[in-house]
DNA sequence: TACAAAATTAAACAAACGTTTAACTTAAAC
DNA sequence: GTTTAAGTTAAACGTTTGTTTAATTTTGTA
């Protein structure tokens, strides 16, 4: 017997788990609390996915199901620059990754414990196949002499890894901007304005073939 | 009755949960986990630190309570211009945070789930502290017209943001460079050079006062 | 209407959890 | 040597954990 594919229930299962993962991390949510949040009885969990830790694949599956597309769409895009490809990509992955933030932090959770090999292997899988994709544009910039030569891996760190200290350090900033009891959302559009302005700046500045003698 | 502050078995512990609870997750280590590793009763846990949580926060005090000493230093050494203090402050941190990788994975996760309220306002107060002093170093090199105008909040972002991301995602920056099989020291010196030279370069061309028009 | 499969339920399961207890040993102080 | 407190232990505490069971309801099909 296969697992069953459509369902209401199943749905409030994935999108209450979503929710709670985030809040408390995956080993602190229990069971109960998503069957409680989602209105469904606790059993249907391992009815649906078999376990609690294959309810978290499912999940990180099917919400990075469509993020590569678009990545693939604009590398075979020859009327965008590669400065043009990097200010769309900075943009998408603002907007991706603070839009999904609670979703986010628990992928960043998740991939530092070494428990399951299986979900680590998955979300490793997804991350360099877009990494690649990106590679792919800073190359062209750099033969198209519009980039100077940089360190690819290292540059895609820095991207993410701002993108990501935002989204983690929630608190931290809410401090640092005199936010403290603004909502997520108030959060989230004023973060995304400072984050684009500052990245593409950055990356600018970074990638640009000439450069300053300090 | 205060707590005993000095025994062996009390660093045992101490230890002992610190490599457990990078490597699992605070939730995914028990303090049967820890004691057994340390070599202790589970009892003394609580004899010692009073709960699992209390002991989580002693970590983190204990781990950080050196690192304001070189920062406040450099602040006030009138013989390093802001740039020097900047390379050196990306050496500083990419050595501490490389070098007690595991323990600064306890700390991102902790710090992102909303149980503890304790917890995050001991770690975002340590973060802030940090924050205003790298802030200071900043506005010198705008007000010496060394600097452009940046936005400080979010180039703090980057830097921390790039260092925690090498850490965080071990596993695919392994892959990436090839180096799947190596252990946790040859990952860190490689990494080390690299994140270095990388932050370097790039936030000399962020921060330079003479700007590129691309 | 009758029948089989799927969906749903409340209850129970054993295992693991963090913490506490009470008895015992060691060390220090007088 | 006696006394007092600190250190240490094995056992038990009551919860909570993820998962399974077996009974029941709902659904779709013939």
């Amino acid at each position: 017997m296969t697992l069953p594919e459509k369902t209401d229930k199943r749905e409030h299962l994935l999108k209450a788990a979503e929710e709670l993962f985030a809040e408390k991390g995956f080993d602190g949510t229990s069971v109960r609390d998503i069957a409680q949040k989602a209105d469904v009885n606790l059993a249907m969990i391992s009815y649906y996915f078999g376990s609690k830790e294959k309810l978290l694949q499912v999940l990180i599956e099917q919400r990075f199901a469509s993020s590569l597309e678009l990545l693939e769409g604009m590398i075979n895009n020859n009327k965008m620059t590669p400065w043009e490809k990097i200010e769309r990509l900075i943009e998408y992955y603002v907007d991706k990754i603070l839009g999904g933030r609670r979703f986010h932090s628990i992928i960043n959770q998740e991939y530092n414990t070494d428990r399951s090999k299986e979900i680590i292997d998955l979300i490793t899988g997804i991350k360099m196949r877009n990494f690649e994709l990106i590679k792919l544009i800073l190359e062209e910039g750099v033969k198209k002499k519009q980039f100077r030569k940089i360190d690819p891996e290292m540059t895609m760190a820095s991207m993410m890894g701002t993108i990501n200290q935002a989204i983690n350090a929630k608190n931290l900033y809410c401090r640092l901007f005199s936010m403290e009891g603004a909502s997520e959302e108030e959060y989230q559009t004023k973060m995304s304005v400072r984050l684009k302005t500052h990245l593409k700046m950055m990356m600018r500045s970074h990638l640009s073939a000439e450069q300053p003698n300090l």
